[in-house]
DNA sequence: GCAGTATTTAGATGATTACCTTAGCATCTT
DNA sequence: AAGATGCTAAGGTAATCATCTAAATACTGC
């Protein structure tokens, strides 16, 4: 779950998807003209997003809009803050650094 | 730069060594008993983690002693706390939920 | 320096991924 | 209903990845 989440990130082309919808709702082909790369790719990375959890999709007439699903984010957020920044207990005789 | 971060992070066994040394340093073989896999593969994943700065490494006689480098996840932390959770602007007409 | 332990590197293989092009489906306009 | 537009699905290919086994390197202790 959280696995699709992270391999979903691991792309640039994907996170920079995610940033361009982080400034508003787009529609699939206003986010493909960002690329250099074919429609059919951009949309393909949507899917992988979609599969993810990490955006939404509705139909909105002939466009089909993108829009993050910020809650998603908070799951990996957490996740990587309890490895990260000690959010989480630790055990008596360790240290991280000499 | 980044990129090399979430693609480390985009693998379970990766994540779990990450785990597991939030807990305190550890050295290599300890960390490999943990998994169910060949050693080598395991310090496969680590040589990833390494090259993501996402872990560091020093030798203590004969073993090889793994840490957390925290401050990697905090820039992996900003760039999604960016992206997730409106931490920077949001265009006017932005909506993200109907 | 030899034997043993700890770990990495090298080379091979099967699975996954990212991209392309082409084909298909849904919707709008006329 | 026909044609145009917006987008996705299918099929193919080359690159990357996770894993394995086997060999190499680094250190310890006799």
């Amino acid at each position: 779950m959280l696995d699709r989440t992270f391999r979903a990130l691991a792309d640039p082309t994907r996170r920079r998807i995610l940033a361009l919808l982080r400034d508003g709702d787009r529609a699939a082909g206003e986010l493909a003209s960002e690329f250099p790369m074919a429609f059919a790719s951009v949309s393909h990375h949507l899917q992988v997003l979609r599969d993810a959890d990490l955006v939404l999709s509705r139909r909105d007439g002939q466009f089909i809009i993108y829009s993050l699903n910020t809650t998603v984010f908070q799951d990996a957020l957490q996740h990587l803050m309890e490895i990260g920044t000690g959010a989480g207990r630790r055990r008596k005789g360790a240290r991280r650094d000499a």
